[in-house]
DNA sequence: AATGAATGAGAATTCATTCAT
DNA sequence: AATGAATGAATTCTCATTCAT
């Protein structure tokens, strides 16, 4: 039997591939890619068949990951603000640990390469994140707004957030802190001490 | 660049660069933009030295489009709330008349070409909008995170509500609506009808 | 205005073409047609789109020298078997002329890279030879055949005549006037001297 | 190469290479070729050293079975005529069945690939076919032409009448039958009940 | 100033061949 | 022997930019 496809190679090249798009964008060269994955020039073509077949793979594996982290240690059974607390805090923390991923996801999400395809695919992902949430858009201010809407609104604050704290990393703790807080109330929460279910604490 | 010859030419380019830039994306080829604009292709370089720089024009010329629609009409002696509806719906308004420019402004703001220095020109013009919102983040809960969030915070949050009404054509004006409505919580004001400070009105 | 494009340097390219297939194939690297064209490699795209297109035009070109060639001179009132004649050796002065001529043709016919639509065209200017011909396959023994055949049939015997010659340089003269003969023959007619129609002499 | 483990193997590649051939032209890459013999991509190397060798080897393959099908039931005792007849529809009939098999070595033969040393050792299976025709070279009008011609002639009209019969399957039998006779016309022969030489009969 | 042909440095991709398994 | 992943040179074609007209 001849070489196994290693998943290794797979990963270096979607890991290559995001930090080549953070860096230079969605115009980055394959090759140069195949280079800091330590591979052939050609190699890349027997893990991805073309260049936005990667492109639309990184998305995806960034959008799953970012998703996993979230998923991992949900309280499910805390109170409405500590379980959306957590999905705040724990997305922030994984672009803390490599903005070098959120920079190429968002070049990815406004670029026309990922196909509707994948994005309902990786939004399938955010269902789990999505039904989190949904009681804060069944119940409150959000009530009468669509299903999704809410969950949409923190992704964007999420990211105004932490672009704006990337920008000042001396009072990084305070603005994600803020952040939470604002959003909160957007959903139609109390500051700490309040809540939207008092009684659900 | 000697006095150019034909403004509308300049504009007809910057247009052509928005329209393609919205349907594929930065790679558009300048002889594709310059065949959109009834121009030849050599003649778009007496215009911008650069596709960079034409790039970089394009956003800006957005960006500044943008923040006149906002300045048309402003109520500066209205409410604050008042101030803040007529930002919120005039930029929508802005972007429904024209989503390609929603679009082609997307694509540069997350990508490597636009230079910092356009952003912060970009973002000075800008300044107009954010010292009519400076207050809402000098009193109530904002006041004590750094001035500009709540700008970056409404940006984002008018994104995400324009990129989910245009997706729920029919529920639209209620998305806007009650987009800002939670905007404005988020800001600590109260539903319509309160307002962060009564006595100001 | 711009510099025109020059139908010498489409030539040009169209001569590069000729002589690189029938040196190295038709696999040649456009890079290395251009550089004998004495042109840059992108300039050979703005002649023709594609290396296809190239090709087809190169099969034309040929096809259709070789039928000016033919025409010219053409003994119109003379004896079918002078008709025959000059044909016959028009066209091997013609290869003679240019060898490459006649292997890049060789190449191009057997290939699928020329079209159909590319073929039926060449082929309309050898209608002219045809209807030469057509009294050929009207009379005599070829009478019962369809019309075409006749001058698929002395393609073919011209073809492997200087196949042939071409490895005997030698006897050159003696085979190509031996081959005539043996078409005529084949035709019906009798060796010089006789005819298919005496009278018409 | 050492003494292969599966003869089979090797027929299938070369089937595979023809018919890849016909289909596509020499450019066909060879991992095709060996997806179609059922074999790995690798595996076609350990049989043929190169692409080269495998082309050269596929035409000697398909002049060989050409040979052979012309030898099987040769009328050795019979008149020159019938023996002329019988390869001539031999041959006829081994491109009916297997079309692709003489497209692909249209392309062959006239490409640069094929070795002169292949095409030498080609001609000397074929010289057997020479041989029974030499005496139609011997003896009358062609008999002051080199001896190759009579075949290389054949061979060419044979090529063209089938091709011709190709693309009018109705008229096929009447084609291949007026073909003949024009062939046979040209070695000098009468049309059926003559012959070059009544005696010899 | 305007034009668009010319340029040639890349770009993505292919493919014969090698080689670890 | 067989496999198919790995290789990287080579290929076609694109495109920002220059420049003759």
């Amino acid at each position: 039997m001849a070489r196994l496809r290693s998943p290794e190679k797979r990963v270096a090249i979607l890991e290559a591939a995001t930090a080549e798009i953070a860096e230079g964008g969605l115009g980055v060269a394959t090759a140069k890619i195949a280079r800091r994955a330590g591979i052939a020039e050609g190699t890349l073509f027997t893990y991805f068949a073309s260049k936005d077949e990667l492109l639309n793979a990184v998305y995806m594996e960034l959008k799953t990951e970012a998703y996993a982290r979230i998923h991992h240690g949900f309280p499910i059974h805390s109170s409405l603000e500590q379980r959306a607390r957590h999905i705040w805090f724990r997305y922030i923390s994984w672009v803390a640990d490599a903005p070098a991923k959120r920079k190429a996801v968002a070049q990815l999400s406004v670029s026309e390469v990922v196909t509707s395809a994948t994005r309902a695919k990786a939004a399938k992902g955010w269902d789990g994140v999505e039904r989190m949430l949904s009681e804060l858009g069944e119940q409150g201010p959000l009530r009468a707004l669509p299903t999704g809407y809410v969950s949409a609104l923190m992704l964007a604050m999420l990211e105004a957030t932490m672009e704006y704290a990337a920008r000042k990393p001396r009072q990084k703790d305070q603005i994600v802190e803020g952040g939470f807080a604002a959003f909160w109330r957007a959903c139609g929460g109390q500051a700490a001490g309040g809540g939207i279910h008092p009684r659900n604490k």
